[in-house]
RNA sequence: GGGCGAGUGUUGGAAUGGUAGACAGGAUAGAUUUAGGAUCUAUUGGGUUUCGGCCCGUGGGGGUUCAAAUCCCCCCUCGCCCA
């Protein structure tokens, strides 16, 4: 518990420095800079109401690579604003009759206060909501050069939809067939629907995953799997006494010849035409019942496989036989095109199927050590092999046979060689009305028409009746919903489904380098400058969905001359969860903490250091709050070393010959840069926080117990170190770290570190190698790889001299008497291993 | 089922081929204090000891190497993604 007696004055010093960084307009940052841009970006959050330990962790984290850009003379374009469209907004409208836009709102000015409390060093005159008209006006005007280039169209289709949010979901949006924010199943269902065209981007999408080594591994290979690429060959099934065929996508062409059944997609488009009649009823009650059904339990393997005949055939374009046609619950319209030529000697869901309902199988890939039977099979057999019952192919490697027979299917008509991927256009139409209303219009006699720019924005109501659905509340208002058709000026209506919320999220970064414009999304020159983001911190819960559609987003952009660049993040760090008591924080649970105690029980830049220090930034942080105190009690230490020494070092500044440094002033002077070394290199290099506040600790553990000399040199030597240790701290605890910078008068210039001012004004020390050596180092002797004693050695000496001292010693001479010495392993300056 | 990641004291973690457990948390003892808190000092992986040490130890088993938490193979458990 705080004690005003004995701790630092940490509620004083945070508001002092906050309003003193505001006042200076710190964090302000323009274009007309000599220095080099760096662009450092948190994902942007929900206004949802708090901010949660997890948003610290996120932003602490950004804020300490921000602080340490500008601490290296970098133009850091740090800034932040708000994903205010979406629907926890529309729920708290329904259910505490408040309206979307003033909950939203007083959420944003809570928030922003409880950033300003953390320290965060943001350029806040750049801040963006993407509620406001003035940002999503240029949503809009990106749907229309989308439209413009047939990048956004509209078609009927089987969509996802979730039953709790009350609308259609992109594939995306759908985790093993549950709602990604409301974890709830979902369903399938036929509706009109607006996608923005992803397919056309992705070769595009995966072949620049390549270009992104500073992505974690586990994120590429997420988008690279989500993309699916997959090479094979579209065959024509032609369907019996018809000229239409049925299309399928397939890896495995050297199959074909025991493909003994099609098996359509319930959501295919041709079910109804190919059912006759008196099967109409039967299958239309199947197709209902699957799209009903859970997309979850579909795919689940363990799951039993229902399906039905429709009543019609095709004809296997190989064998020429006559197949069944089928609709089974285990076909996803995302595969190929929502059609499989079933082959169950070689496919183990095809095999569940045509033994559940009888169905003829053929082997036609032989294992190399054996013959299959498809009689007393009891698994499909996948693996490569010899062709059989495969007419002229019969003998072939499968492998071989996959070339012949796509080449024959080629040179005959029947199918032709191609790309599938899994990845689908993008559905971003959304039953709600706390979105960005999509820019079209309905005319009876022009069709769809787009609003024309100079309309722009089309304004989303805020004067409206809740009626319950979003898309309904906005047909019932008829000032939004009837509108002039801009053809024909005869009465049409609006569009009033609105976008997903992640259209706003996939071009916002580049709207922070330009966050006013008024003519355009952001100006080609401003965009140039700052983009593309150097740093993007963030969820990995993101690793498909907001960051697959902003790296599409840009590649559009790039095509409609808004910008030049092809990726939008260099470089990303997904950091990991905050986790109580070994789960995920939330209410049920009761392990919530809330930022606001934290802050007013031990200061922000406690909770900053307690959020880095516990664990490196991508793995899970387990939040403690007897770690919370020893990170007060560390800072409160810092507080009390430097006050202690500030008369000694008040009057000298960290400049000194470096020769005339004494013996014990070289200890300190080498402690401190090697402090320097391991602080910069855990922060630049490998993203360790937690290693660079324990490197700080280790240091003030030393400073704590030497006994300081008054020599001059010895205390500018010290200053060198207090003074390293402050600008050390200052990017994890910023209001501490100035106070101390001002307690020991670096306002004003004073070299070589201040610049005067702030803290951040600070040049970032650099350390001195020559101050690492040491005259004599440390030698640990092993025998036959045993610990077995240790000596010291001056730190030049050579490998025979090495090994004559590794002899020499008493407890390793013991070891090896009357043991031939075979050889000494010596890795210089560490160890020397007697191997006897 | 496949892919990726993880598994280290009592806890968070450190060490990415070279002294395992840095740094913190917790605990124990002592100093200070009327007391508590705070602060300071010492100890803190297990076993054993003649107090010099010695043996064991990074999920389990095997291998490579002078040397393995770290590299390779097999297995177990957990997490995430995809089926």
């Amino acid at each position: 518990m705080a004690d005003t007696v004995s701790t630092y004055p940490f509620a004083e010093i945070e508001a002092k420095w906050q309003n003193y960084w505001n006042e200076n307009k710190q964090f302000k940052v323009s274009e007309d800079s000599d220095k080099p841009k760096y662009y450092l970006l948190e994902m942007y959050p929900y206004p949802s109401g708090r901010i949660h330990v997890g948003h610290v962790r996120n932003y602490v984290i950004g804020d300490v690579m921000a602080r340490y850009r500008m601490m290296h003379g970098h133009n850091v374009l740090h800034p932040m604003g708000w994903d205010s469209f979406g629907s926890p907004a529309e729920n708290a409208a329904i259910q505490r009759k408040v309206h979307p836009a003033k909950w939203t709102q007083e959420n944003i000015v809570y928030m922003k206060e409880q950033f300003l409390k953390m320290g965060i060093s943001y350029d806040w005159s750049r801040e963006i909501s993407s509620c406001s008209p003035d940002y999503y006006k240029w949503g809009q005007w990106l749907f229309l050069r989308f439209y413009e280039r047939g990048l956004a169209y509209r078609k009927e289709a089987a969509v996802n939809w979730c039953e709790s949010c009350q609308t259609v979901l992109s594939n995306e949006e759908v985790e093993g067939g549950r709602c990604w924010r409301c974890e709830n199943n979902v369903a399938q269902r036929w509706l009109t629907q607006w996608f923005f065209k992803i397919t056309a981007y992705a070769e595009e999408l995966l072949n620049d995953l390549e270009k992104l080594s500073d992505w974690p591994e586990n994120v590429v290979t997420m988008q690279r799997n989500w993309i699916g690429r997959s090479e094979g060959v579209e065959i024509d099934f032609p369907i019996a006494g018809s000229g239409k065929a049925i299309t399928v996508f397939t890896t495995r062409p050297d199959t074909t010849y025991g493909a003994t059944y099609m098996v359509l997609a319930p959501e295919h488009p041709l079910i109804n035409e190919l059912t006759p009649g008196e099967r109409k009823a039967e299958v239309k009650a199947f197709v209902d019942e699957v799209m009903r059904e859970d997309k979850a339990s579909r795919i689940a393997e363990a799951c039993e496989k229902r399906g039905i005949f429709i009543g019609a055939y095709c004809i296997n374009p190989m064998t020429t036989e006559q197949i069944p046609i089928w609709t089974a619950d285990y076909v996803l319209m995302e595969y190929g095109a929502g059609a499989v030529m079933a082959v169950p000697t070689h496919d183990q869901r095809d095999f569940e199927f045509a033994r559940r309902y009888d169905l003829p199988m053929r082997v036609v890939i032989q294992p190399p050590d054996g013959k299959l039977d498809a009689a007393t099979m009891t698994e499909a057999y996948i693996e490569p092999g010899i062709m059989d019952n495969s007419e002229e192919f019969n003998g072939l490697d499968s492998e071989v046979g996959k070339e012949k027979i796509a080449a024959f299917m080629e040179a005959n008509s029947i199918g032709r060689r191609t790309v599938n991927y899994k990845l689908r256009d993008w559905c971003v139409s959304r039953q709600h009305y706390w979105g960005n209303p999509i820019p079209m219009i309905y005319c009876d006699d022009c069709g769809i028409v787009p609003v024309p720019d100079e309309d722009l924005p089309v304004i989303l109501p805020l004067d409206i009746e809740f009626t319950g659905s979003g898309t309904e509340t906005l047909q019932a208002c008829k000032e939004f919903y009837e509108v002039e058709c801009p053809n024909c000026s005869k009465t049409a209506h609006r569009e009033t489904d609105t976008m997903a919320t992640f259209v706003d999220s996939s071009w916002y970064f580049a709207r922070y380098t330009d966050p006013k414009n008024d003519t355009l999304p952001f100006s080609l020159e401003n965009v140039s400058y700052w983009m593309p983001v150097d740093h993007y911190v963030g969820g990995v819960e993101h690793a498909v969905l907001h960051l697959l559609y902003s790296r599409f987003f840009t590649k559009v952009m790039r095509d409609i001359g808004l910008l030049k660049i092809s990726e939008p993040f260099t470089k990303l760090l997904t950091q990991g969860m905050v986790i109580k008591d070994g789960a995920k924080m939330s209410k049920s649970k009761g392990n919530v903490v809330d930022p606001d105690d934290i802050i007013k029980q031990y200061g922000a830049d406690t909770m900053r250091v307690f959020s880095l220090f516990a664990s490196p930034p991508e793995r899970d942080l387990e939040w403690s709050d007897q770690g919370v105190e020893g990170s007060y009690r560390f800072l409160n230490r810092v507080w009390r070393i430097v006050n202690q020494y500030l008369p000694q070092v008040d009057d000298v500044t960290a400049q000194y010959d470096s020769s005339k440094v004494s013996d014990s002033a070289k200890e300190l002077r080498r402690m401190t840069h090697q402090t320097i070394k391991r602080v910069t290199t855990d922060i630049d290099e490998r993203l360790h926080f937690n290693t660079a506040i324990s490197a700080i600790m280790e240091l003030v553990n030393y400073l704590h117990q030497i006994k300081p000399s008054d020599n001059e040199i010895y205390r500018s030597v010290l200053r060198e170190s207090i003074e390293s240790l402050v600008v050390l701290i200052s990017p994890f605890a910023p209001h501490l770290a100035e106070e101390l910078w001002e307690q020991l008068g670096n306002k004003s210039p004073r070299p070589p570190f201040s610049k005067g001012g702030s803290v951040i004004n600070a040049a970032w020390p650099k350390w001195d190698e020559d101050a690492l050596q040491t005259e004599k180092v440390l030698i640990v002797i092993q025998v036959n790889g045993r610990l077995r004693s240790q000596t010291h050695v001056p730190a030049d000496a050579t490998e025979d001299e090495v090994r004559e001292a590794v002899l020499a010693d008493e407890k390793i001479q013991r070891y090896i008497a009357g043991k031939r010495v075979r050889r000494i392993i010596v890795v210089p300056r560490k160890l020397a291993n007697v191997v006897v």
